[in-house]
DNA sequence: TATTGTTATACTCTATAACTATA
DNA sequence: TATAGTTATAGAGTATAACAATA
């Protein structure tokens, strides 16, 4: 084992990868303690809500807006299904897909997590201006696209 | 199922922890295309690291720096150790802990692991100014505090 | 009594591959 | 042949709880 300092070994140092790694687990964190220790995981809030925005969406598609596999999409759409949040709709068209939906009480949740969910947003962004939270979206987003 | 539209069901409007998370998932895609599929995973590589720039820590200081368990912390070490990474060195002080080290290995492989690293910084700012990286990076980390 | 490291165990998330039913 | 959904299985990551050695 060496003993002298080196500069190389430290790569979280000025490292913007890093930054954006602890801003999303400070996120999570904030998350996770405003939405309560039952609440849905966030891949299923989001699952749900794109199901709300995009009624008639298949598990395929959905797969691929979540970023996850088809078999993947089929657990978090059984879990949101066992929970009554969404429904598996058959379709006369084609019976190889579901049009999913959400059900009364899928948007009676999101109605409940919309109030949480801008408890949340209040906090993460608890030390930005109007102004410096709108940039600092869109330096993320120059960040995430490609 | 309803199908009027809706505005509270989208959780993911205007939401700058979705951004956050959306960079973060870019970020690990680039960071895994970059690093290649046999490389240490994100948080060895940060174990790694913080090992080398802290010689003498210990497996609980850094499974806290880590945000992980003790456990959790044995089980790195022990894949960093047995690729010949790391060592834990007696104490004579306090025998129940280990002074752990960086191996001249381990230093290679940082080695290695900068080089890479300063690709993937670039490729993931590549949309940015150095000013606007310095900005995003101030902003992320007055989210991550608290 | 408290702390460090360890083990055993379990749970979640995700992936791959093979299967079925439909197209 | 190709596609949507499903199942079985496995691996990575992490957590909790109980334990031994040491302080």
């Amino acid at each position: 084992m060496a003993d002298t300092p080196l500069t190389y070994v430290d790569l979280q140092r000025d490292s913007l990868g890093y930054a954006i790694k602890r801003a999303q687990v400070r996120s999570y964190d904030v998350l996770f303690s405003v939405m309560g220790p039952e609440s849905l995981t966030p891949g299923r809030m989001t699952a749900l809500s794109i199901v709300a925005t995009q009624p008639g969406i298949n598990q395929t598609v959905l797969a691929d807006m979540l970023g996850i596999t088809r078999a993947g999409a089929v657990k978090v759409i059984d879990s949101l299904e066992a929970l009554g949040y969404v429904e598996r709709n058959t379709m006369p068209d084609d019976r190889r897909s579901y049009a999913l939906g959400v059900t009364q009480k899928g948007l009676d949740e999101l109605k409940r997590l919309n109030v949480l969910n801008r408890e949340f947003e209040k906090r993460i962004a608890q030390r930005l201006s109007s102004d410096e939270r709108r940039l600092l979206m869109d330096l993320l987003e120059r960040v995430a696209v490609d």
